[in-house]
DNA sequence: AACCCCGTTAACATTCTTTTCACCACTGCG
DNA sequence: CGCAGTGGTGAAAAGAATGTTAACGGGGTT
């Protein structure tokens, strides 16, 4: 017998997958390959914020609202910097993918991309 | 997260079409037969002002306005060299189309027309 | 208090973009 | 044909944006 039932996914429970990327809206947690990236929270914030719309551009005005709120600060680099350990954390876990794209003067991308291995 | 924004209605998304090439204004993202030209951010809006009117000829005076601002500095060559760049991208993508035509000591007309194949 | 984690900030390094210049090819005209 | 103006192109120079590292400081914990 099952109780299954019992347990419809809420809101909460909500995973997004893109590529070997998993995110766990409810319990903020992303994972890599099945692999934790124990991602701070800002960290997670920004990543679900590229999640928005996944293999499309997204200012950097535009993360910066949705994690932070408001305007961004002139010359701010809080969206940069925690990209860079995104990016880290991420690349560290599965080396032969890349995650977020920059769009130079414009902002972030967000799509898994499988590295050629011919140039290691 | 703030989710104050997460939802705006983005009509940024707003792309526009012409033969082969699609340009996602709000990205500033151009794509030629589906694949990402990497136009930067100045060649992007020089091949957006020759959007203004497809198949007509623009002004170099009219595009240097609409991207620079202000008149067009005596002998100034900023529209020409990114017109290069622009074909160089295109053209490296889809090699037997030619988008940008000179008219001569007048300006550019953008009209995407597919190369005949027996002359090569 | 001492420690640790995290987010922020500043500073410097690096990479990419834009501008500028020089040289040459091409056009149109006398 | 030769001249003058215009556009194509490659590359250096100048300028901006992003990458990266490390220090600082607030909170919470021990």
């Amino acid at each position: 017998m099952n109780h299954e039932a019992a347990t419809a996914p809420t809101l909460q429970d909500q995973t997004l997958s893109l590529g070997p990327l998993e995110l766990r809206l409810g319990d903020r947690e992303a994972l890599v390959s099945g692999v934790r990236a124990s991602l701070t929270v800002r960290e997670f914030e920004v990543l679900e914020a590229l999640t928005e719309r996944p293999d499309r551009v997204i200012t950097r005005e535009d993360v910066y609202g949705r994690v932070w709120g408001g305007r961004m600060p002139y010359r701010d680099r809080a969206v940069d910097v925690h990209v860079k350990r995104i990016r880290q954390k991420l690349g560290a876990i599965a080396p032969n993918w890349t995650f977020v794209h920059t769009h130079f003067g414009i902002g972030y991308r967000l799509s898994p991309e499988a590295v050629d291995e011919g140039q290691q």
